[in-house]
DNA sequence: TTGATTCGGACAACATCTATCCGAGTATTA
DNA sequence: TAATACTCGGATAGATGTTGTCCGAATCAA
């Protein structure tokens, strides 16, 4: 069980972002964290798609975020690129076999499942308690608190 | 982020074993649990390569657990069937671009990946809490005391 | 010694993730 | 107002990992 590599291409997107003023376009992020401008354009999109952010098209266009910083967990960026379906799913191999129990008998879901979910549940419930102005402010911490202002200087700046 | 489908059959395999008194065939266990009996094998392989059962050849043989299933936790076997990988791997991304930090600058990993972490160890920690001598219980509970002892004839009645 | 039965690793088919391209649409600008 | 340059968006190949299957090597019972 991996998570995808694009949930941390997106993460670092949305700290980089708290920097900008206007509009950013994907290949700007994609140079300023140094990865494929394509692909991270795809995941973009389903950040757009799940209303994290906006994009606005055109010459001066690119992606906005569309709530504040403390209102963006990290959850929802994670569930923006994965889907939000559950990392288990229970294909009920109890009512399989010689000794299958009936679905009348079915009432709860069955054991593993329930510890598989529950197990879910923490960790979804742990990524939803970190929000991007959090991962901004310990960025900040980390390697000095002048670093998103200098993010945002180079989102501003002209291209050469 | 799925979960590889072999975990459930490995959960359901290590119960049932618990109803055994000598060792139990892939064969058997497959067709207990009405699943494909080849690729249980490969699963089962991985949960004997990681000790948690113990696999005797020739006529009479199969899988036994080596230890009392108190002592075997639902993370034993789905570290054993995915590996012991995390789930999150940090690719620095912090490290590259315009505005690379030094490495001399990353003394403690990034927060993204301090996040993701967390949340994965939550995950794990779910799953450590619970035994297969735990789902067995559950299962008796779900459904009825005599399922267990049910299963246990079934796998010591000789084939058909 | 024979023989049947078991596990074990090597071998394809499939799905998903990764990476890329070009067309549709829009604000700028002359 | 019309041209234009720039943007996003979905449709399109390649790489990686998961699912499923097979047959040989080893083992124990008879």
């Amino acid at each position: 069980m991996r998570l995808s590599g694009g949930v941390e291409s997106a993460l670092h997107c949305c700290v980089a972002l708290t920097a900008a003023d206007g509009p950013v376009p994907a290949a700007r992020l994609a140079e300023l964290h140094g990865v494929s401008a394509t692909y991270l354009a795809k995941h973009l999109q389903a950040l757009s798609r799940a209303g994290l952010m906006h994009s606005v098209q055109g010459k001066a266009g690119g992606y906005v975020l569309t709530r504040s910083p403390e209102e963006i967990t990290v959850l929802d960026v994670v569930e923006a690129i994965e889907g939000p379906r559950s990392t288990f799913v229970c294909t009920e191999i109890r009512q399989r076999g010689p000794l299958a129990v009936s679905p009348d008998d079915c009432t709860v879901s069955c054991v593993i499942a329930r510890t598989m979910t529950a197990a879910d549940r923490a960790w979804r419930a742990a990524l939803r308690e970190v929000s991007i102005a959090d991962l901004r402010s310990a960025v900040g911490e980390d390697h000095g608190v002048d670093v998103l202002a200098r993010i945002g200087d180079w989102l501003r700046s002209p291209l050469p």
